[in-house]
DNA sequence: GCCTTTATATTGAAACTTCAACAAAGACTC
DNA sequence: GAGTCTTTGTTGAAGTTTCAATATAAAGGC
């Protein structure tokens, strides 16, 4: 006398240590964002998620990088990066250039302003990372929580 | 000789260490958020911040909170929380009253319907949270996590 | 080669968030 | 209790992100 169909699987709710933690990242995933946006747009007029294309760019040797790659690398999606790199455009900091060995490509490269720019505006943003995160833990969270983001990483960047 | 104007700080720039740290958790803040709402739009039809408010206002015994604790405890601001309430009373989950102690204040609180929903939404959401999460972690990265995320969230959430 | 499939990147409309400004009630001072 | 300051909450405009649709080029199958 068993049932044919499967049984609406009972899921696993979370116990009650998950529970807690869960509670501390969403949180934090809603305030951290916000505290990075509001010093950045403040100090320098921009977005963190903005800033993360230049500083990106920046560390290439050359500073610039083709749109797809910079996209994943920045945990973006092409069509954010199309749009933030307009608004970048704009703002002189970013060049688009055609890519030499695929017609299809783009690639976004620093301009001499942006560097400059991003040069102004390094110092305090990673004043006020300091100041909301790294003065907080020891070395020792540092190393484990760079070990548990590395774990969670994999599955969400693919 | 010395020059009576502050010196312009050289900041302290990130370690080795902290730099690996930081690339990590600005990626995970990329992209898991990214991630949930991608689920719940797909699976229900709304965003990883709107979902939070149905569950906070849910785990309250009468399901209602006054906006700016309900705010505080999604760690959003007044001004968001007050257009996404609007949004989930168009779709009937929640509804506005007036408080009864502060005539300045409003209560939110869940419909049946919220409930309702709620109660088919979260088996999927809490599985997807455990697939990019918690099947990733150890019980003691996650104490271990927990315990981390809280240091964190007290200059964050004031 | 030709056809289909996949990858790259952009666009415009809709949704969400942010910022600034505002309105209204409570709290505090004298 | 009148005046000031603070708290609570909303609104509308502007900026950002998402989704769906599109255009174009590369890659693969035959």
């Amino acid at each position: 006398m068993t049932d044919a169909r499967p049984a609406p699987a009972e899921p696993r709710w979370l116990t009650g240590a998950e529970m807690t933690t869960w509670l501390n990242i969403t949180q934090l995933l809603m305030v951290l964002p916000t505290a990075l946006d509001r010093q950045l747009r403040d100090d320098a007029g921009l977005t963190h998620a903005h800033y993360r294309i230049l500083a990106m760019l920046s560390a290439e040797s050359d500073g610039s990088m083709r749109m797809t790659r910079l996209a994943r690398k920045t945990g973006t999606t092409t069509t954010r990066l199309s749009h933030a790199v307009s608004a970048l455009e704009e703002r002189g900091w970013v060049e688009r250039r055609a890519c030499a060995t695929d017609k299809r490509g783009q690639v976004a490269g620093l301009t001499d302003e942006g560097h400059a720019f991003l040069r102004t505006a390094a110092p305090g943003h990673v004043a006020e990372v300091r100041r909301l995160v790294f003065d907080h833990l020891t070395d020792e969270d540092v190393t484990r929580l760079g070990e548990i983001t590395a774990k969670l990483l994999p599955v969400l960047t693919d």
